[in-house]
DNA sequence: GATGAATGAGCTTTCATTCAT
DNA sequence: GATGAATGAAAGCTCATTCAT
């Protein structure tokens, strides 16, 4: 092995919790031992604990970091400039759209979405259970907020509460993401299932 | 305690099963401890081990026998009595009602369908992957051996292989049992679903 | 396995100590199991403490039955009739040719002595230890008694105390047997030591 | 709890290997714990499984150890510089001289030699079987080439081959470990066997 | 008289985690 | 700032032994 070098810490820490995917993802949060992480990461196991204060609150990291990561990349598409959305038939499109730039992201991000997967095995851990929710969440309330803004504006009309029907999109979204991972995924089933979805959110 | 009630082997190992399937079902193969289960039968640690050699020999006869049974009552109720199956129609109708008897079923078997999905994180093992696939192969072959006959006798003509046919028949399954779990489960989708599949299997 | 007959009590116990010595010779006295020795002896677990309140006490017997058994070999024989032994050369081949049959019936006790053997490790649980010094000891009283009569008798005249001579015999039969079951035993060679050795003893 | 000093890791390991030697040579190596053996020598048991990755590797490093050690001592005193080995009785001394330091340094090794007689009772491990084995066959090698060489050089004259004298001579080693382990060890006596075995290897 | 059922007690081993240097 | 040394706590498993039937 190489001298560990020096690195500054925001780079260790992300070096810690690549390491640290790959290895929760090639097994389970249970059998991954904090040692084979850090031998991955090319350090000592105390240095994983200088930056995560346990094992669970390192996963709940990783479970937090892709959460928003894959948010941000959300965002930053913004698929609902406002401006550019003035019907309800831009409106559909931006849905559409924003959810299958999720599903063609789901093979950059398929450890992240193994470890996922797992996380829903150890909800009897609280501090997990809560990542888990919050991370729904967030998706949810970002859907919910569109939905909303759509309908004040008068662009769309609801027949379910924005909230209902935010949380419908987040259903659909881990159902393509297991079929995604159990290997049953086929985007052209994916696009047209997609497409009446949002007929029915939208109509 | 409660004064260990004497039960015959057989009783025992029934209820030893039982409990474990509560404990695995409530949290997973790792967090599970042999006191936990021992504890929920009724039972001391070392008469887990008179029954079962080790943890994970316990996890797999579980996988076994429950994939054994859910066989069971699918054979006995004979949808393919092939005198009875004189055309298509039939055939396919025969397709359709066991697969939503599986369907059915899945409200009974909640549990077993977790530790079914447990395992699938801990196939690492190897003895555990075997059984999964085992388990799973039974089925294939089942239906393989169905399509076969039916084509032999001519009631039917496949444009794929059987066995091909068969594994996407146990995708399904598996597919429909995720959606089943995660609560996304609606009896009326997986019909129509069903319908165009069997057509799609059956032309 | 056949059906366990009801056997008279006498005979089950040497079944089972027959057992026992195998099972503890092939291995030793704590690798070997009770239910080892209990299915070599055709029974179950239970019976042995029928008639052998513990393990140790089992091992124990087998010291003590081996011993007495090849004391009453000894005995039987009786090198030492008094009446034909009448001058002192007649006493020192009686001396040989009690040694020697020990020597000679070491091949039909091997078992028994590599348990012997495994008994010296043992000396640490106070009952082993002491079954091991009695035994030694019934042979060193035979001896010193026998040593005793015929200084007494003025047919031999001792340089040293019939104890310590009685102990160093002791000593050369425990060394032979040593040789013997580390495969070095050289009949000859022993022949000739013993011969030497008499005429140490009886000078 | 006396605060546990902090060594360094080859030290700590000499102290543990000390602490197993007593507490095994003191019983035996099933009687003997893991944790006897860590409160031994000052730790607590996992520090054990840091240096031993398990209970058999530990025994049989102390083997191994004792083994090269013993076969160290001997090297270095080097009692066959052929340089200084001119004739057959040179050759006869430095056989003899090279044993006669193996039986002085008995006492210093009596625990380990303990160990070597425990080992036999354990050798269904195949591991410790090896162990041992290879142990005597070290010693048997090293006096095999050595006579070769001086068969070789034509300073003695073989009548057997050198590896049956080798291991004769290992046996004689063995056999009087046993006598010394046993009390029944004679220096004078020891000296004068050997004085007729090297007459016998080297005629 | 014999046995199947059951357990107490204990051992080896593992691993997340801490702390002195 | 980084690490080697050390441990607490617990888990899986084994076995001699007992007891109800």
């Amino acid at each position: 092995m190489l001298k560990p070098k020096r690195l500054p810490a925001e780079k260790r820490k992300r070096v810690i919790i690549r390491a640290a995917i790959e290895v929760f993802s090639e097994s389970n949060y249970r059998v991954a031992k904090i040692s084979d992480i850090a031998a991955r990461a090319g350090v000592t196991d105390p240095m994983i604990y200088k930056f995560f204060s346990s094992k669970s609150i390192l996963f709940q990291e990783i479970l937090k970091k892709t959460s928003s990561k894959t948010l941000q990349d959300f965002l930053e598409q913004d698929f609902f400039y406002m401006e550019k959305i003035t019907c309800k038939e831009h409106f559909r499109l931006a849905i559409e759209k924003s959810l299958f730039s999720y599903f063609s992201s789901m093979e950059k991000y398929r450890k992240e979405l193994k470890i996922y997967f797992q996380a829903i095995s150890e909800v009897d851990e609280p501090d997990i259970e809560k990542v888990l929710k919050d991370s729904y969440q967030n998706y949810a309330s970002l859907y919910e907020s569109i939905l909303q803004k759509g309908a004040e504006a008068n662009i769309i009309q609801l027949e379910m509460s924005a909230k209902a029907i935010a949380w419908d999109i987040i259903g659909f979204m881990i159902h393509q993401s297991t079929l995604f991972l159990m290997g049953f995924y086929v985007e052209e089933d994916t696009k047209k299932l997609l497409n009446q979805r949002v007929s029915m959110w939208i109509p």
